[in-house]
DNA sequence: CGAGTTTGACCCGCGC
DNA sequence: GCGCGGGTCAAACTCG
């Protein structure tokens, strides 16, 4: 009896919100609950404890049978409900996300920033190449990439001041709360970022007997980037470092590097997985620095495979693993994407200073590293790994 | 003496 | 409600 008074109270919140929502989405009509399968299956259990028992003997079967009735029909709705709730939270996270990229571009593309804009620019441009050539495949729905082309930035510009203030801290808060994690052997270069750091805490985390130490840029007023550092438990000579937030100052070339290398992992993560871990080339395992439900984006830089991948002439395609959101398979990206690619890449081939910064950016990232050119022409040669003929 | 680090205490979110 | 663990604070400490 307790049981059945929880589902009535859960059907009744569950109704509460069925008929706020419908409310929201349909502001003309009113919104009738008599006409929603909820509504009839919260009908037809008010009816049915209204109905007075016929037979005093059978009344224990009926009310059982009766309630097992209906916990089959509530957990039908509840089915329903949580697949509808799935489908709108899928939807708003893709629409929140290519909202906060197009800020982040827009943030990025301001005037007197332009080598930082550039050279962010670049990086994504490069992570997002990763996107189509893999993600896409499997979510043809969140293109993001094809706002960098299609100018979908520009209709932006005009906005009123009091709506861009609101969108640079829905950017704030969203950078604020992802996360890219960078795991690299203790003596390489990308440690030492020339970011000015203050230590303000250490902990020994749960599981690595290494203390994690907490930074706090002091480099600009107030800037919100904080910074984890551990060794890893495996392996003491490789180094988690743990980025959260974005820089409100300008930064030297090797710590916008780094920015930018964290910008275009967010950037990744905001195309909807919560945590994202490039395998084999960038990345050989997921790793979760902490408990925190932050999303984190996971850069590994130990393996041997991630420079040799990226600056020999065998670019291959990213095997690329996504937790935390379903996965979908729409089939194969559309020719418009494709050839968006193309675009890019003749972009990045044809204009000097692009490839430049690009040139310089990767080169700060992977020494050794040959330049852009190379990969445009692997990348444009590489279509035909998910043309369709 | 000031800037940076250390370290124990405290806060808060989350799972049970 | 309680305990646990991650993250932060701030006083004490160190160093140049």
């Amino acid at each position: 009896m307790e049981g059945k008074v929880a589902l009535k109270k859960m059907l009744q919140v569950q109704k509460r919100a069925y008929v706020n929502t419908t409310d929201a989405l349909n502001q003309t009509e009113e919104p009738s609950i008599k006409n929603t399968t909820l509504g009839s299956t919260l009908l037809s259990l008010s009816l049915n404890n209204l109905e007075p028992p016929q037979n005093h003997e059978q009344q224990p079967l009926n009310k059982l049978s009766s309630l097992q009735i209906e916990i089959e029909e509530v957990k039908k709705e509840n089915q329903n409900l949580r697949h509808m709730l799935n489908e709108i939270t899928e939807h708003y996270a893709a629409l929140q996300n290519q909202f906060l990229l197009v800020m982040q571009q827009k943030k990025l593309s301001s005037p007197g920033n332009n080598e930082d804009a550039k050279a962010s620019l670049t990086y994504n441009f490069l992570f997002f190449l990763y996107i189509e050539k893999n993600i896409a495949r499997k979510k043809p729905d969140i293109c993001i990439f094809s706002y960098y082309v299609e100018g979908e930035i520009n209709n932006l510009q005009g906005t009123s001041q009091e709506a861009k203030i609101i969108e640079d801290q829905a950017f704030e808060a969203s950078c604020r709360k992802a996360r890219v994690s960078v795991k690299a052997r203790a003596e390489s270069s990308l440690m030492g970022d020339e970011c000015q750091w203050r230590k303000y805490g250490q902990k020994i985390a749960k599981g690595n007997p290494c203390p994690r130490a907490y930074y706090r840029c002091n480099m600009g007023t107030a800037c919100p980037v904080r910074k984890q550092v551990q060794r890893c438990a495996e392996d003491e000579n490789i180094m988690i470092t743990t980025y959260e937030g974005n820089h409100n100052h300008s930064l030297p070339p090797p710590a916008r590097s780094m920015a930018c290398t964290t910008s275009a992992a967010l950037s990744m993560f905001l195309s909807g997985s919560t945590t994202t871990t490039f395998s084999n080339s960038l990345s050989t395992s997921t790793y979760y620095p902490s408990a925190s439900s932050c999303p984190t984006i996971t850069l590994d830089l130990t393996h041997p495979s991630s420079a040799s991948a990226i600056s020999s002439n065998h670019f291959q395609p990213f095997p690329l693993s996504l937790h935390g959101y379903p996965q979908q398979s729409k089939g194969l990206p559309s020719k418009k994407n494709l050839d968006l690619v193309d675009v890019v890449c003749a972009a990045i081939t044809t204009d000097p200073s692009l490839k430049a910064v690009l040139d310089s950016a990767i080169s700060s990232l992977i020494p050794d590293s040959h330049n852009i050119h190379n990969h445009c022409s692997q990348l444009s040669s590489s279509r035909s790994y998910y043309d369709p003929s």
